[in-house]
DNA sequence: AGCACGCCGACT
DNA sequence: GTCGGCGTGCTC
């Protein structure tokens, strides 16, 4: 008899190991290494992994339960997804449970239900019959009932179910459950034609209409849906039933897929030749794949310079060979368009992953992979855990994009999980960007061993297809407008350039760069802002509702109409945003058509879509936005992109604000002229020296690197370095501060056993140093003061491994005193 | 994370 | 006396 050992989704520290159940005879055979079952938990029923097995004898634990049912017929991890998880939970420091729940389709993250039903001769009086508010009738009928329904549905008779239960009258069971079953549908299978024939003379004269199924089914022998059957003939599906009775058909559920890309057309698209630049990249990806062998590659290529067609011909490579390919893509790039390419080039056996297709869609893509309906996965962040079985190439585009970060739990990064996945399968990693994150140029141009970065091959595309030109840029120096007396929100020069393409036809894309430019509330008189109560946020202004919002508690308030501290009534709400900017718009260029987007005008299902359609028709001129604007965007006729303050971001207190900057410009920039008319770039800013807006200017990717590089190698930050973030919590100072000094304590006295740093020209000397703790960038929220510690350590050292090892020293301590703590492993924002 | 157990104050 | 507050400890 073997025992299963079982990881239950209870997300805590010390429920973070396996729990041991005996394997009851019908699951025998079934139960594997990444099934998911029902457990028995103490009290309660839960859902639970299965990532390994054990033999009696190595079993501690005297009384084991088995397991009480198994939750899917095809388990829905592999083993290798299961390493995967175990992967991630010790880089990321996550319980281990976090991790596997990540791989999940939402359809599949159980739950458990109650339910209530009458226990056998209970009795109940009259009185409390008629007290109960029809709840005991619905009760007696004998049929378990889901609580949360019957509490939703009977609010006030919460008590009397409380009491019943502990009476014994009323019995509770739990049960769990997949939040989303698969879509079923009733589908009729007709016995062959003669037969039915034959059965249609067996029917009673009067039976018309089951004459007339008989005959439908006969003249087209093929499984057809009960409703569409109905319809056909014109009757009601008791009418079909009848035949079932008889036996002549039969009907059963049947799953059925919810494509969400049914009924649109994909024009086959077949290879492109190649340019040799493009060719001479592909080359070394189709050899490693060839060999077999686990590689990681940068591709550098400038905007408009056809990766795609690249990453397309190494996927078509990797199928050829019988392997499976992911490719990732930033969300917000995952536009229709961008699917197309893939859909054309690869029809049926390609599945789309992406956050806007509803739970369902979700699963049912999801399923077409596990089944191995589709080998081309392509998707956001989480399409990383496509449950495909031999991976032969992963694509990430965009790599540098920091949407790859998760910020919640598990915080990963699926360009680290990519190549760690890619090395269990042996497969390839193709890293794509126009402005590879410093990191990743870093480790694939200079190649440093004493950073855990991967190695990896660097291949170039320098310069856009066909020849054409990047886009001109100029810099305007909005301080220089303001001295010359141009008071608006456009230069000149930008003002001049859009009605140069409004009568020209031609169309125009703005970005207005958000970052760091929240729409705050300011008293002119007495300087109040308006903040959060419960965070140290100050609120912003919704001009739509009205109100004042906090946007990481959601805490609300009206508009004030005097300021709330000196009652004058020169309040202002600053800012600018993309509402403003239109309304600017229309002032300045009567009869402009805009299309705005950003998150008000975007979070209906599909709008995205919608107004970039729109746009691309030319039923617009001029598309203005935030950051997604910026991202993988190809229209033929766009030939300015505005840049309303480019600087904005400059200022956030983040060691990466530069580089984020010069990404975005960079990214931005490249949407003009990619197809025959050229393009013309226009950046505003109150900072025009800086180095991450002059190096747009001359598209001088490397140039910006090197300067970024050299600055951070003097300060110590990474590629030269890894952080690791410790975030600690709690409505008492004094305590967050005695919490946090044992903390960094702790590390010390670990860090003193590493060894020294090798290179590093900066204070510190050791391998691994503790910052803080100090007030953390948002000092409170959610009425709860933070403070942080910065771990700064080299990269061969296994910094998880030791803040593990001291918080797990501190854990009763910290229990009890309540505070919370937090882990970010190579955090993205420093905010 | 729940959920039960257990030990304290305020009510029918 | 009992109901319910939340501290603490366990879950194969």
């Amino acid at each position: 008899m073997t025992v299963a050992r079982v990881i239950v989704d209870v997300p805590s520290r010390d429920t973070d190991r396996t729990f041991d159940y005996l394997i009851p005879d019908r699951l025998t055979g079934w139960v594997e290494i990444g099934s998911r079952v029902a457990v028995p938990f103490g009290p309660r029923k839960l859902q639970g992994i299965v990532t390994g097995f054990a033999a009696d004898a190595e079993v501690e634990y005297a009384k084991l339960k088995p397991i009480e049912d198994l939750l899917d017929a095809i388990p829905p991890l592999s083993p290798e997804l299961v390493e995967l998880g175990v992967w991630i939970s010790k880089r990321w420091l996550c319980p281990l449970t976090i991790a596997l729940q990540a791989m999940l389709p939402a359809a599949l993250k159980g739950r458990s239900e109650k339910y209530v039903f009458a226990a056998s001769g209970a009795q109940w009086s009259e009185e409390e019959t008629a007290q109960s508010g029809g709840l005991l009738l619905a009760l007696k009928k004998g049929k378990p009932l889901k609580l949360t329904s019957l509490l939703q549905q009977y609010p006030e008779q919460g008590q009397l179910l409380k009491r019943w239960l502990r009476q014994g009258k009323l019995e509770e069971r739990q049960r769990v459950e997949d939040q989303l079953s698969v879509k079923t549908v009733l589908t009729v299978f007709p016995s062959d034609s003669p037969t039915l024939w034959q059965a249609s003379e067996e029917l009673p004269a009067r039976a018309h209409k089951q004459k007339e199924v008989l005959r439908y089914l006969a003249e087209n022998n093929e499984p057809v849906t009960v409703i569409k059957l109905a319809e056909e003939v014109a009757t009601t599906t008791s009418t079909i039933r009848a035949l079932e009775d008889r036996g002549w058909i039969s009907i059963q559920a049947i799953t059925e897929d919810r494509d969400p890309y049914a009924g649109r057309e994909f024009p086959a698209s077949s290879p492109m030749t190649l340019t040799p630049a493009q060719a001479s990249v592909l080359a070394p990806i189709q050899k490693a794949l060839d060999d077999n062998i686990h590689e990681t590659f940068l591709l550098h290529g400038v905007t408009g310079s056809g990766k795609t067609e690249v990453y397309l011909q190494a996927i078509q490579r990797c199928l050829e060979m019988g392997r499976e390919a992911i490719v990732l893509v930033p969300e917000i790039a995952l536009t229709p368009q961008m699917v197309e390419r893939f859909k054309s080039r690869f029809g049926a056996r390609v599945a789309v992953l992406h956050s806007r297709l509803s739970q369902g869609e979700r699963y049912d893509e999801w399923r077409k992979i596990r089944e191995g309906r589709a080998q081309v996965a392509v998707g956001a962040r989480s399409a990383i855990f496509a449950p495909f079985a031999s991976i032969g190439l992963i694509v990430i585009d965009e790599e540098h994009e920091t949407s790859y970060k998760q910020e919640e739990s598990p915080k990963y990064h699926a360009r680290d999980v990519a190549v760690e996945r890619a090395r269990l399968h042996g497969a390839v990693v193709v890293l794509g960007s126009a402005t590879p994150a410093l990191e990743t140029y870093e480790a694939a141009v200079h190649r440093r061993h004493d950073t855990d970065n991967v190695q990896m091959k660097y291949i170039e595309l320098p310069e856009r297809v066909a020849n054409r030109p990047l886009p001109g840029v100029e810099i305007v120096d909005m301080r220089e407008e303001l001295r010359l007396g141009n008071r608006a929100m456009f230069s000149r020069s930008l003002a001049d350039a859009i009605r140069d393409r409004l009568a020209k036809n031609e169309q125009i894309v703005l970005l207005l760069n958000r970052r760091g430019y929240a729409t705050f509330v300011m008293c002119r008189s007495c300087g109040y802002t308006a903040a959060c109560p419960h965070c140290e946020i100050s609120l912003t202004h919704h001009k739509g509702s009205q109100n004042l919002r906090c946007h990481y508690c959601g805490y609300s308030e009206s508009e004030p109409k005097t300021c709330p501290s000196c009652e004058s009534p020169h309040i202002r709400f600053f800012g600018t945003g993309t509402q403003k900017v239109e309304e600017s718009l229309a002032e300045t260029f009567p009869g402009i058509r805009v299309i705005r987007m950003d998150v008000d005008t975007t979070t209906e299902k599909g709008s995205h879509e919608k107004w970039l359609t729109e746009f691309r028709e030319r039923r617009a001129d001029l598309l203005l936005g935030t950051q997604m604007v910026a991202k993988g965007l190809d229209f033929p006729f766009v030939t300015l992109v505005g840049v309303l303050a480019a600087d904005s971001a400059l200022r956030l207190p983040d060691f990466r604000a530069s580089e984020r900057t010069f990404q975005l410009l960079t990214q931005v920039a490249g949407r003009a002229g990619r197809h025959e008319l050229p393009g013309e770039v226009i950046i505003q800013t109150y900072d025009p020296e800086h180095e991450s807006i002059t190096s747009v200017q001359g598209h001088d990717y490397k140039g910006f690197v090197e300067r970024a590089l050299t600055l951070r190698r003097q300060l110590g930050y990474p590629p030269y370095s890894r952080l690791l973030s410790v975030t600690f919590s709690h409505e008492s100072v004094p305590m967050l501060l005695s919490t946090g000094e044992r903390f960094a304590t702790g590390m010390r006295e670990k860090s003193a056993a590493l060894g020294v740093r090798r290179d590093f020209d900066h204070g510190g000397g050791t391998a691994l140093e503790v910052l803080g703790p100090v007030s953390s960038p948002i000092a409170r929220l959610k009425d709860r003061y933070r403070f942080q510690c910065m771990v700064k350590y080299r990269g061969d050292v296994d910094a998880s491994l030791v803040t593990a090892q001291v918080l797990e020293e501190m854990g009763d301590a910290v229990k009890r005193n309540g505070v919370q703590i937090s882990v970010d492993v190579d955090p993205q924002m420093m905010l």
